[in-house]
DNA sequence: TAGTATCTACTACGAGACGTCGTAGAGGGG
DNA sequence: CCCCTCTACGACGTCTCGTAGTAGATACTA
């Protein structure tokens, strides 16, 4: 599920809150950088909530917004979604071998180890 | 450049033919999967040319078309660019690291081995 | 209790991408 | 001279996304 680009400032806001966030807190923060209405971020929030991309929990009176996963999934998944648009095995085993010819290596190394540590 | 589904078609007949193809040709291979107009081929591929990920070259009276990059580059750089969402290079390094654990890990190691071969 | 602030729900609108196609016009072949 | 084939250009409907307003419910406050 690729997002467009102010979907992407709300969910750099979630994730980097580490918390469920209200619409008026994604929206103060927000304001930091860009002047937007009260009501955009809420419609923002709201599409997000319908593609599954974040979750909404009512709690007292307003919303709370959480990212439903977190953000090396998604980036992973959005990744993984590329590689599956080629069309069979063979074509995504070059496509992958393109792909780690072309990130630093060194990154590549760290990855695999953190990987390992962690499956 | 993420693209859509009868561009990916089109897309797939031209890296199948593995030789420049004109509309017709592309109109003629895609008449067995889906009933298109001669014309609809023909806006697809002028798109394409438009955004630069095929080329035409004028041969004889016909236009032929043939892609700007290999469906191992295209779709790896669709990869970069999933993994260039993410907004810093920690960031960049968790997905990563996700990613890989996802992949199946001996044809991550093909892949490595593939691109040392063939750097 | 009446007014004000806050929140959600619903609707809207313009731009751009994409699938889909038609018509107009140019140029070669019979 | 007519027809076939190609390209150029425009068009339309749908969907997504950025952007926002209005209406209605709920709660706080003077």
């Amino acid at each position: 599920m690729a997002l467009g680009d102010l979907e992407r400032d709300v969910m750099r806001q979630l994730w980097d809150a580490g918390e469920p966030l209200t619409v008026r807190q994604v929206h103060e923060r927000l304001s930091g950088e860009r002047g937007l209405a009260y009501t955009t971020v809420m419609t923002v929030l709201d599409r997000l909530a319908k593609k599954g991309v974040v979750t909404q929990q009512k709690a007292d009176r307003a919303y709370r917004y959480a990212p439903a996963q977190s953000r090396e999934e998604m980036t992973a998944a959005l990744m993984l979604d590329a590689l599956g648009t080629a069309p069979d095995a063979a074509a995504r085993d070059a496509a992958l071998a393109h792909f780690v010819g072309r990130i630093d290596p060194s990154a590549l190394e760290a990855a695999i180890e953190a990987a390992k540590r962690r499956p």
